[in-house]
DNA sequence: GTTGCCGGTTTGTCCGACAATCATACGATC
DNA sequence: GATCGTATGATTGTCGGACAAACCGGCAAC
């Protein structure tokens, strides 16, 4: 008795237009760097208005398909940037409530073998960088800003020492989201910084002698140590993240 | 002699617009669900034109932070959903010109110790998810379609099952770029079916057991399979993912 | 070689307009 | 009383046109 009809979906038009130019970038016909028309062509292209274009261009930009370079007015079709994405990831998982365990969780399952993996995959050039990071990292004096963002950045340069981009992107995220709490624990935990710092010295031996298992198990010890200073600093793991 | 001087940025207002919205949503000020004004009153409150405002929508629609709930004309505050974030993921690791290699390696990082925390803190409900998911899987005719999407779920009940958003995330953006590739190689590799069968019967079990070592493992060799059902299939892990 | 100016192009923003859709209320009909 | 039709107002999707500001390339001037 009760026909059922598949429900009908009515797009509009700048989703369309949207959808039309990033299923080009997304197979390649257009390719990154390559310039797109003026906002007036493709509206007259599409048949469409241009305040039309500019919803679609505004979709396509916030999803990092395009993009103006510095210095020019017509967009350009680019890959979006790891940080950029990562952002979109970061504010999802905010405001899905993950915990401060949620995230060590994940750091203790995806860091580890990232170390091992960079220490396999490294070059020489990812090796300088991670030595030039290690040594920011030690210069950094009270700046508890400064020594959130190196420790940080000491973990972005293992993962493009992977050469690995899922890894990498992985961890971007995770990294944005410890930020705000790892700031709250070097301030109120005196020993962390010395803790991490002696962690990732180990980390910089391991990468130089490709030692997969010393990197692998050096990283399980930092992560471990992240969730003793979180204690020491008596913030709560089962508090929800908080946005930088 | 050079005198420096630091990047000026200027934002156009529908960027502005924007960020100020998005601002509210991420702090909460404006909580999930709760109705957007309508785009004349936004245009007023910001004192720019409703294109303006409009371009701003479209921003924060495709960041997921709005939506149009069904039946109703206004905007109202949302969550991202996870699909959607995973779907914007998986573009950029495409255009990124992820490998086979580079996509089945962190699946041998991430998976295992999912199936591992599934085990562990999986609920009653989710079990039944599971062995809901197993069944149809196992059901499954020669709709290879089907069988892709059913293998797929599987893991995604397991990430629900570990009620850890970060993983169950994470693991997304893989399953999204893995399907493809799946789609060819149970065509192609006769034998793979009843591998993939195999596995994740095994990993049922060990859920119901909350067998965490056992989960971890199966899962382990499930992941290995794939490997070896790529080499059967006789794709190169080298080779560039290509889009679904 | 740098500077300044000029014309054409493109974007950012605005204004005004209108059809289609939806919410709501109010009767009308059975 | 429940369902339906209709009137009314609010809101979105889309359109057309407009204009200042910024940028580009070229050319002249210093």
């Amino acid at each position: 008795m009760s026909v059922e009809f598949t429900q009908i979906q009515i797009e509009p038009a700048y989703r369309k237009v949207a959808a039309a130019i990033g299923e080009r970038i997304l197979s390649r016909t257009l390719r990154e760097g390559e310039r797109l028309p003026a906002e007036t062509e493709l509206a007259r292209q599409f048949g469409v208005n241009r305040s039309t274009v500019r919803e679609a261009l505004r979709e396509l930009e916030s999803r990092g398909l395009v993009q103006r370079r510095p210095g020019s007015k017509l967009m350009s079709v680019s890959r979006p940037q790891q940080a950029s994405v990562a952002a979109g990831i970061s504010h999802a998982l905010l405001l899905h409530d993950v915990t401060v365990r949620d995230l060590w969780e994940a750091l203790t399952i995806l860091e580890p073998p990232l170390a091992r993996a960079a220490a396999r995959a490294r070059t020489s050039e990812d090796l300088a960088r991670v030595i030039a990071a290690a040594e920011a990292l030690g210069a950094t004096g009270d700046d508890t800003e400064q020594a959130v963002h190196r420790t940080a950045q000491m973990f972005r340069c293992l993962g493009q020492a992977t050469h690995n981009p899922v890894l990498a992107l992985a961890q971007e995220p995770l990294l944005q989201l410890l930020e705000p709490s790892l700031r709250v624990m070097i301030d109120k935990v005196p020993q962390a910084r010395s803790r991490i710092l002696t962690a990732q010295r180990h980390l910089v031996e391991a990468l130089q002698a490709q030692d997969e298992s010393a990197a692998e198990t050096w990283m399980a010890r930092h992560i471990r140590d992240f969730k003793r200073g979180y204690e020491l600093a008596g913030i709560d793991l089962t508090l929800r993240l908080t946005a930088a």
